[in-house]
DNA sequence: CTGAAAGCGCTAACAC
DNA sequence: GTGTTAGCGCTTTCAG
């Protein structure tokens, strides 16, 4: 004798061989219905502790492993939820999708991910992939989407989350800050510190954009009109900051302080004010961007502007959440809001 | 009149709301069988032109979206890969991560990436909520996988890819290096160059662990047996690099040179050394692992090992790619080797 | 080149 | 508590 049980003869009409066991296979071993093993694995305390136990035992023997194709084309939820970001290469973004995972993972749910690239020339076939897998909520980068993509994102009817930036009309729920006031409130606060020289190095990317525009805003309306200013294609690398640090050294005016796009931008411009014997923040004093790598008391003489990265992506996973749920939510826009974390270096 | 024609009345029997347009709306609207638009998406060459254009005018009129939630289950092919990295936070799997997601994408695959940790405590949970979805191949990284594991991955009967690593004995297929030759090469290679007292900051994962061994044993051998070791968790960050730095200066022997088991970590080490004045290559030399952010001219004072990390990323979708389409491969295992790059530091 | 019939594996809804 | 029936939206297969 081999086994005392053996899988039932299979009564396949298709050719293809798909091999794998299936809930009705488990059922008949269980001597249950097909439902009733559904039931124990989606809604256990509707079936007697008795049968569960016999299901969970053929499912343990058999390896079975549940089909959520099937499932979802039955019930409509995929427990799926989707999320476009531009990049991972940067690393801030990397925290808000770890969060995101984190916190669908324990509500029984996926993360899909999809890269956009800077720019997002391919959101919308993106898109299109994405939807085509029935996701049961989205969650996007940025506030600026093609009509195109706003039109298909409303017809899915499932719930919309945008973050990393603020709008009054989001598509559907928003976690973000603003970037504009970002780059005011640095202005500020480095006019106050007595500043007057500024440098400004940053990528081409929406966001670091609206910093770039708040910034010099506020400097103008303190009278100063004069920024040295580097852009540089994004994403940013630590390889970029060197470089613009160098274009800007390399001209007549020296700033006293400068805002970087980005904490990777802020530490390649360290570099580079290094390797040419210029004390930072002596000489130069820096402001980055992000809270990346500055947790930690041995860091770098950087300032930066912190944002709760894991935040967004747990903010945005709950609303989404919520709403999978039917739950409706007193607010559709989170503010997150932003900290300059001054190290004393400027 | 609002339009000339509207959607037909839908025939639906569930109560859940469905809103969105199906394969079969599309065929009533276009006057053809459901199996023609499905043809005209899969196979376009088995239809009239004329027919494929009015196909695709009610397609676009419409916003159709296939559901490939149905698609899958009635075909047995998902067009999903999965990928289980560790963690995308150090930066070296991002670019594998983006070859394969780039390189599945051309071919009509989606990427769906699932985070395990350091250690991959989540891998075998994971695993199952990655093997629901019926992926038509799994691209995994490293070789050290548990029993159960290997075992539904096995059962799973399709593709499997382990990267980053090297073994005879693959589960499926394989695409990557030796860490271990990595360590050895690294150490002969300082050798040669006329050092003797050696430094070792390493992550205290399996395969830094595997070039920790392979350095030290390389070492033993030239009759060195005394190298400067720190550990620190896993995953390498620049603020781990900058500590363990610290710790080993602190200490009584100061080396001529540190292997770094990451340049995130070689990173922070020169951070570290510069902070406190200590001149690099002059004083004490790195190498570092990854080759990140090494491309460019202004790069800083590190050598480093040199791997291809898109080339993996590429190359594992290649024999997915494959071996789905049918193809039988001429080598499981790829070896995609390594690159000591001196930049004259060591 | 196109269509009709029969499922893929699962779950909603309603019986019992 | 558990079973039955009838699909979910698509593709396979085979017939024309």
């Amino acid at each position: 004798m081999r086994k005392s049980k053996s899988l039932p003869k299979r009564r396949r009409a298709s050719s293809r061989a798909t091999a794998s066991v299936t809930l009705g296979d488990v059922a008949q071993l269980a001597g249950v219905s097909p439902m009733t093993v559904s039931r124990a694995l989606n809604r256990p305390e509707l079936v007697t502790p008795d049968t569960l136990e016999r299901v969970h035992r053929v499912i343990e023997r058999t390896g079975y492993v549940p089909n959520l194709l099937a499932g979802g084309l039955a019930s409509s939820r995929s427990r799926l939820v989707a999320a476009i970001v531009p990049s991972i290469t940067n690393g801030i973004f990397v925290e808000t999708v770890q969060a995101l995972t984190d916190r669908l993972w324990q509500a029984g749910y996926q993360l899909m991910l999809g890269l956009s690239g800077y720019p997002a020339t391919r959101e919308d076939a993106l898109l299109s992939a994405v939807l085509s897998r029935r996701p049961d909520g989205v969650c996007l980068t940025g506030i600026n989407h093609s009509p195109e993509t706003r039109k298909r994102l409303l017809a899915a009817r499932i719930p919309i989350v945008e973050t990393w930036d603020l709008t009054p009309t989001p598509i559907d729920m928003l976690v973000g800050f603003s970037h504009e006031k970002v780059g005011e409130a640095v202005a500020r606060h480095l006019l106050d510190k007595g500043h007057r020289r500024f440098g400004l190095i940053s990528a081409d990317d929406e966001r670091a954009s609206a910093r770039r525009r708040g910034f010099v805003a506020e400097l103008a309306r303190a009278g100063l009109t004069d920024v040295e200013t580097v852009v540089v294609p994004a994403p940013s690398t630590l390889a970029l900051g060197r470089q613009a640090m160098g274009t800007m050294l390399d001209r007549r005016a020296r700033p006293q302080v400068v805002f970087c796009g980005s904490d990777t931008l802020a530490h390649g411009v360290l570099e580079e004010a290094r390797s040419r014997h210029i004390d930072v923040p002596g000489a130069i004093a820096l402001m980055g961007f992000g809270g990346l790598e500055f947790t930690h008391h041995t860091s770098p003489p950087l300032s930066t502007v912190d944002v709760d990265r894991s935040a967004i992506g747990r903010l945005a996973a709950e609303v989404i959440l919520a709403r999978i749920s039917g739950q409706s939510l007193s607010d559709k826009v989170i503010d997150v809001g932003f900290r300059i974390v001054d190290r004393g270096t400027t």
